[in-house]
DNA sequence: CGGGATCCGTTACGATACTG
DNA sequence: CAGTATCGTAACGGATCCCG
């Protein structure tokens, strides 16, 4: 956002909006939390964002100190969440919860890729996890690969596959979106449109628990208003 | 917006965006929570919004159900949240929640009015409160009323002054904000900005510490990323 | 005076094309 | 792959005007 068009507020959250609250922004930030991402992974998992706005957006993050640019070995460009950038998981998760009670669009665009899911996915299971628990899993959302982990009381959901998977589940964007919003019911959901392979046994039963809580965990936080 | 800048995606953030996305709308929604206003209220509230835009955001805001346009009988037009817009009050607390991570601006423009405070108010003393509790509250922020009431477990902030309150707590905008954004302790504000008088007996102390262990949760909640 | 509507200059966005 | 350059269009910001 140009300096002119800032809030330049003291309220808070006009702040936040100063920093997030243009066009795609937030919607990189999204992404971003399926972990570093090239340049074209961002331009062709937005579908439809204009290279140069793109190129706009990551600079203007980057100033606020809410991403940053990485340029390995071999050159390639990766951009990643600063620590400061993680901090809007929380903030992307209400986001998630209130667009879940708002109708989905009649003929809703796809992305070009799914990373869409991570932060949702996430927090979600982030406020149900037992500490103590551990849990390697591999995903497949609609053929693309995810790692779901837990350590300690800690979630991640990164976009690639795991090495050595515990379990596997297959499944479909639609579907999972749908249980999110409360439009499928969750045995519904697994019964019709999961797959689920353990690797080591038991495994499947806890990544199903967790999954299932965790959608239970959606359903009151967006029913308590 | 107008339907050609919407993302039309699947995804929940997307489509929460597509609601309250663009510039102001999320400001307007947060001013709201502290109860219905007028025209002239939002406008001079934002501190900078154009009428035709005020317009605009409000007949939006209205087609997707999240404020409801009022006409009193003496011909007074209100704009109020709808059930679905009071929602959207965890999602401007943690937005709050971050923007009280960033620098504030060096030479914040002053807001018309004071209603920015309502939800973040609310939403902290909310989290914090002990259910059984019982509170009438009349705070005066730079002059400006405000009522705070505990019933049950269920806190309500709203602009303008309540009938009989138990207590009175006047204080200012500023060392508010920073007291939220941890650069003032609470300590420092209750001793130097703010002034407290009991027309009850022990209800200033309820209020002060239920003051206390809302922003105590806010500093709790910003550190927990 | 409250509650807007109209007009107009400026800025940001969206699409496409092009480059190191 | 990671952007830059250009350009038409839509949204924003500011001011003025209008009507009950």
């Amino acid at each position: 956002m140009t300096a002119a068009r800032r809030y330049r507020l003291l309220c808070p959250i006009a702040r936040a909006l100063d920093a997030v609250g243009d066009r795609w922004s937030l919607l990189i930030l999204r992404d971003l939390h399926a972990g570093p991402a090239r340049f074209t992974d961002l331009l062709t998992g937005l579908r439809g964002i204009a290279s140069n706005l793109l190129t706009d957006r990551l600079q203007q993050l980057a100033e606020d100190g809410l991403i940053d640019k990485q340029r390995s070995d071999y050159g390639v460009v990766l951009y990643a969440l600063t620590d400061l950038g993680e901090q809007t998981d929380v903030l992307l998760f209400e986001l998630a919860l209130f667009g879940g009670l708002l109708p989905p669009d009649a003929e809703p665009r796809r992305p070009g890729n799914l990373r869409t899911i991570a932060v949702t996915l996430k927090v979600a299971c982030q406020r149900v996890v037992t500490s103590g628990s551990t849990l390697l899993a591999a995903l497949q959302v609609d053929g693309e690969p995810f790692t779901l982990r837990v350590r300690g009381a800690r979630v991640e959901v990164r976009s690639g596959a795991p090495e050595a998977p515990e379990v596997t589940l297959k499944t479909a964007y639609e579907p999972m979106v749908a249980a999110g919003d409360g439009r499928l019911s969750f045995e519904d959901f697994v019964a019709q449109h999961v797959e689920i392979t353990a690797h080591k046994p038991g495994k499947d039963l806890i990544l199903t628990d967790l999954l299932g809580r965790a959608v239970a965990e959606i359903r009151v936080a967006s029913a308590s208003g």
